[in-house]
RNA sequence: GGCUCCUUGGUCAAGCGGUUAAGACUCCGGCCUCUCACGCCGGCAACGCGGGUUCGAUUCCCGCAGGAGUCACCA
């Protein structure tokens, strides 16, 4: 009877039970195997990519059938911040990852299994741990903090196997119903700790989808339930709300690994049934000081912030298709061998994800995203960029905007070939490789070869700027070229040219490459008859008088 | 330090007792080609170390080393 007048002297306002919650919220109707998976951040506002990943994965183990939810895990005050979850969601959108159900705002949310926000579940946390106290499972504490901090030196002087409030540590564990009720009256600040079962060299085991067996000693610490503040600790508010909120599947961040012995045993002492975990390898950095590997670091690598793609202009369909190249390396060869194939229709697989953590590559991204834009089609870019431009690039999205059918021509160029051109990898690089269509962009410079002399320059030029059709038809374009440049006395083909190069001032490349620099400023470019054919007629000739008159 | 996990080319990684140890990215050649890009062909480059077990170990076991994580009234 000790118990229940415990449990009420702690919690007289809970009148709930764990039968009343268990009724409240059922379990789900789902199609056989469907899963339960959650993505559950602190709401610092501030979306990692190693965070990124983890809500990645937890939505595609949910995949179609199953329910990804998202839930707000608040319960530290010191760590919160304003419109945290608003950011959250937001950062998780801009990748096209949008939960089923759960937290979408500071107070909106959706879902039978609410609420989604841990600070609103305090009833809840309660009525578990008031049926933890009657059962003899937990009790108050009211250890300082200086007490505490002294026992971890006796223990460490002690060199006690493990540190921590247990056995004969654990001062609080067999305190009478009196003792507290006094301690309280005193205004004594207490927690609740959980009187843990464990035995000392006990094991458990239990298989993780993506680490496989684990044996691991089982837990024997008295952890803290709830804080002196009444709020739950992670560990406790994790099993409640998994439990409660359904999970099947518990994918969250290897740093977790060693805790699973407490959760295993919450579970048990409850009289949960406990759910999958997969504990996912952090995303890493090279770091060139200790020329090691690091965990990806907010303060250290701006690449660390999701915001950074966003920014770069990185579109998130090529971002979530490097986020499934790490998380299951086999995509890339089912990407090959389905190249039309949706990122949704792919088979992903906790247990091919790489038990240790991958480096972060972003040589790697830049060439999924490079394929990624080369396969979008025109409209699909060209409203991409302007919703990028219009973000961080006012300039473009001005010059793109004023008339978007020019802009949409410059976009088509080569696109929707059976070999698309691979030259933007992201949507910050588009105003300088298109810069010569705007007279805005385009400085005037002109990036001449060396290997063509003044006199061959003005000569080709005159030539070209008389025969310049802008009518003409794709297919004459190039001819004419090659003839301008044999009357000019170079080859008509590299091949000529390179079987007796001492005939031949230099082949028609040299030629079309004069022709481009005039037009483009460039060396390098984009079929020029379809730059010319965008340009203009009038754009053109004037690009060639200027350059002709540079020459002079 | 205790405990746990991890270890195949520069990077991501197939492999699950017998393989010329896949593939992708990067880099370097070459081909195609008016340039570039694409594409194609080719090349450089790996099983951390030491013991076992076995006819045979990258694969299984044990040590060692290295890396990562954890040991809070933070998550």
């Amino acid at each position: 009877m000790d118990n229940l007048t415990m449990s009420q002297l702690l919690f007289p306002e809970i009148d709930k039970t764990p039968a009343d919650y268990e009724a409240i919220y059922p379990a789900r109707e789902l199609p056989e195997g469907a899963k339960v998976t959650r993505f559950a951040p602190s709401p610092t506002g501030f979306l990692h990519f190693g965070s990124l990943f983890a809500a990645f994965v937890a939505s595609r183990t949910a995949g179609r059938d199953g329910v990804f939810y998202l839930r707000i895990e608040d319960t530290d005050k010191k760590r919160e911040v304003e419109n945290g979850v608003i950011g959250m969601v937001n950062g998780l959108k801009q990748f096209g990852i949008i939960p089923d159900e759960g937290a979408e705002s500071e107070t909106a949310e959706s879902g039978a299994y609410g609420p989604y926000t841990q600070s609103r579940r305090t009833h809840i946390y309660k009525a578990y741990v008031k049926d933890l106290v009657e059962r003899g499972l937990a009790y108050p504490c009211f250890m300082t903090e200086e007490e505490i901090a002294g026992i971890r030196a006796r223990q460490e002087s002690e060199k006690a196997l493990i540190p921590g409030i247990y056995g004969k540590y654990a001062k609080y564990r067999d305190i009478t119903v009196g003792e507290a009720k006094a301690r309280i009256d005193a205004g004594e600040e207490y927690v609740i700790r959980l009187k843990s079962p464990g035995k000392p060299d006990g094991r458990i085991k239990f298989k993780d989808e993506v680490k496989g067996k684990i044996e691991i000693a089982e837990n024997i610490l008295d952890i803290v339930l709830l804080k002196k503040d009444g709020t739950p600790t992670y560990h406790f508010a994790h099993v409640i709300d998994d439990h409660l909120m359904r999970t099947t599947h518990v994918t969250r961040g290897d740093e977790w690994l060693s805790s699973v012995p407490i959760h295993l045993q919450l579970f048990y002492l409850l009289g949960f049934k406990a759910p999958k975990y997969a504990h996912i390898a952090p995303i890493m950095k090279e770091d060139e000081k200790t020329n090691g590997k690091r965990k990806l670091s907010k303060r250290k690598d701006p690449e660390a912030a999701v915001s950074y793609y966003a920014e770069a202009g990185y579109p998130a369909g090529a971002v979530n298709e490097y986020l499934m190249t790490i998380a299951n390396s086999n995509y890339e060869d089912w990407k090959r061998a389905n190249k039309t194939g949706a990122i949704d229709d792919f088979a992903f697989s906790l247990n091919k994800m790489s038990k240790a953590g991958a480096l972060f590559d972003m040589v790697k991204l830049h060439d999924i995203s490079k394929t990624y834009i080369s396969t979008l089609d025109t409209e699909t870019v060209y409203n991409l960029v302007s919703e990028w431009a219009k973000e961080y690039d006012g300039q473009l999205y001005n010059l793109i905007t004023r008339d978007a059918d020019y802009a949409k021509r410059i976009f088509s160029i080569e696109r929707g070939n059976k070999k698309p051109r691979k030259d933007i990898g992201k949507w910050s690089e588009v105003k300088d490789y298109y810069s010569y269509f705007y007279d805005e962009t385009f400085d005037g410079k002109l990036g001449w070869a060396d290997d063509v002399s003044d006199a061959d320059k003005l000569a080709i030029l005159e030539g070209y700027a008389k025969i310049y059709n802008p009518d003409g038809a794709a297919e004459d374009w190039f001819p004419q070229v090659r003839e301008l440049a044999v009357s000019l006395g170079f080859a008509g083909a590299p091949k000529e040219y390179k079987q007796n190069p001492d005939a031949f001032k230099g082949h028609v490349g040299d030629v079309s490459g004069v022709i481009r620099v005039a037009v483009t400023g460039r060396l390098n470019t984009p079929d020029l008859y379809q730059i010319m054919q965008t340009l203009g007629a009038d754009k053109v000739r004037e690009r060639l008088e200027t350059a002709i008159n540079s020459l002079k």
